[in-house]
DNA sequence: TATGAATGAGCGTTCATTCAT
DNA sequence: TATGAATGAACGCTCATTCAT
């Protein structure tokens, strides 16, 4: 868990204007420890270095510091996560999906989504607005882009005839609950010996083996031919 | 503490031996609204149709109520699910699955498990020993089922060549996410206009395309060699 | 700590009437240890043998138990004083006055007055009532009967010219704090390694010595014709 | 917890340094009051001038106040009292003994002592190490220096020869009741028409005629010369 | 008469929020 | 801006008291 921004980017003096993301970033940390109504202002301000008062000059109080929070970082993820697919070079629909995977998993895996998932499934009842905004900016969105994803290989023949915006809905899931074991492993024995490596390559090779053109034909029939 | 009052508490009152489990029942419904913290003991009491002060002839205190709750609806479910699936026929492994996973997918659309599912993400990591039995009654349990039945498939050639551990690892994670956006179709464009039978067939449909055995291409050639 | 008069006097059946007096005699023994807030009805109840709502048949509340406590206890003191000092047969003063002294000291060393003496400087400033009642019947009827002692001796020559009033008020403080002590030897190391006997002797010759006429006068003169 | 708060506790607040003072005479007031169980925070909170919270910014709980407020208010009047004998001249034992009796007598008649006195005996069966304290640092500690001063006046020849440590235990019991009936004067007429004044030179007298070196034998004779 | 389940007022304690410095 | 002492509303928990049985 990062204390605080300052830490990690000392090239900066420590100016004002970074204390609200010193906040935030401290109150996601505890947030995410302790659920919206366990978190003491004073344990945030702690970590952020600051005293319990200076919070309330940049936020209102404790609920729009949460706010901001699961907004803030929700846009941090997203602005991410597009910079690195732009950033991608133009692939095969299987290469490309396979890196978005993987990209997609290292978030998962992260802190900040482990602390995010818990916020959200936890507090979103009693914030409709943020679970609305979650549900458009991340999941739709997210939705969208695999979908994308799987047209273009729809198209090109490397899926086989299937509804994209279905098949998209189904990679999710297993990516973030498997991550979710991952990150505890010793609560699930069902990923305790393996590695993360192992366990991404297993999820990957079934959704491909959900998504491929009758794959085992081909290799059945290339198998064959060896014979 | 009792798991299921009626055999382990026999000390309690007279008429109404139903009192904990009416507790219970409240304290599962506001709990899960709120979340532990925020949950008030008065609103438990109004629910449950009794005075704050009886909750605690049955209950030490709040975060024994709590434990309570959540050990003893995952006790239920546990025996729900194994009466159900007891009283099933011998039937094909995939017909087997199908009746599983439908018997699931009622279980992850109830409100209990909406509940069930907040608090354990929600306050989990305060109750290492419920993490614990949650990990080992729940999440293995389940794993361990549908392993039995893809072993099944796999000797009797219904399902490819897979291990089961891990396929079954796939089945849980799709249909516990597309519960969730069918219990929330408000937030979710994905599955709004979809009713549950359509959602629920979509996925399993896909998790039945991703573990047959080639059976297109096997089929494929033998209509080939039909033409 | 007597648990009830029932386990003492089993030669009667318990019979209802007995019930106050059970109640009062477990009321003093929880009141005597825990103080009248801290004292729960409900284990005054449990060490009487009954429950809880049973003492509500004989008294009004709480509060009204405590003073019933109270009056009783220092009425049966009074009553149980009064009849041994009748039985005393009459002697000289100093006899009379040693023979009160040993019956006193050995009340004072009593655990009922032990949680008497507690609950008297305890709780006695919030019952204005209760501590006039204790003024008047302890306190001021015992100096009276000590005064009438000393009178006596007075009269006999046995005591020096003191004002007896005055010298009774000396003699209670030193055997009640003794006896305090006494019963505290854990606490107080001036008493530690001395006997009950040891004590009292000591305080009873000292009291001796404060009141006697000038014994070493007389035999001083006596000395004196000697010469 | 600091027994002073200047020497141990700078952390606190900012110009009053008081408060922890404050509060503690406040408490002491009231606990002397009502006791400790009765005595609710709010109270000692409006007494000091304070709200509820505040206290709890220097205490961490209403038990741990109690005994701060015991122990605080014992080693004040320790202080106070060696303060005062060091002052003292050196004179005769009897003149010293008077001028620790009249300052001991002051002190016993202080509200200070009387709220001290009550909760010692109230609720110290609960403080067994408040107990032990108050036994070693206020009784014994007495005890020595009454000793100390009698021993010296046994070898002017101006005490009897009696043992100096058991003479020493039976002068406070003597003072501190008759404090006790002077601080009740509604409730013991024994007490209820003489000064202070008058009371404690009783005292005073009496005790000296039970130490004094057959004085009566001298007085005696003097008395039959003027005849 | 006796029980003990049920009640709810009362209080200790926490902590978000304010504000004087 | 920043601080942290002070506030007081809120809530968990206890227990005297009631009452249906």
């Amino acid at each position: 868990m990062a204390i605080s921004s300052s830490s990690q980017e000392p090239r900066w003096r420590r100016l004002p204007e970074e204390r609200p993301q010193q906040i935030i970033d401290a109150a996601l940390t505890v947030f995410g420890e302790r659920g919206l109504a366990c978190a003491r202002l004073e344990d945030i301000a702690k970590l952020a270095g600051l005293s319990k008062g200076t919070i309330y000059l940049y936020f209102p109080n404790k609920e729009e510091l949460f706010r901001e929070v699961v907004r803030h970082t929700i846009v941090a993820q997203i602005e991410r996560a597009e910079r690195e697919l732009a950033a991608a070079s133009k692939q095969s629909a299987v290469a490309t999906l396979e890196q978005f995977v993987r990209g997609y998993w290292k978030f998962l895996r992260s802190s900040t989504f482990a602390a995010l998932f818990r916020l959200i499934h936890a507090e979103l009842g009693s914030f409709p607005d943020l679970a609305r905004f979650y549900g458009r900016e991340v999941v739709e969105r997210t939705l969208r882009l695999v979908t994308g994803i799987l047209e273009r290989g729809l198209e090109s023949g490397e899926f086989r005839d299937i509804d994209p915006a279905v098949a998209a809905r189904m990679l999710g899931p297993m990516l973030l609950m498997h991550a979710m074991w991952c990150n505890h492993r010793d609560l699930f024995k069902a990923t305790a010996n393996k590695t993360d490596e192992q366990v991404l390559d297993e999820v990957l090779d079934f959704y491909l083996h959900a998504i491929r053109p009758a794959p085992t034909a081909r290799k059945a029939r290339a198998n064959e031919r060896l014979k």
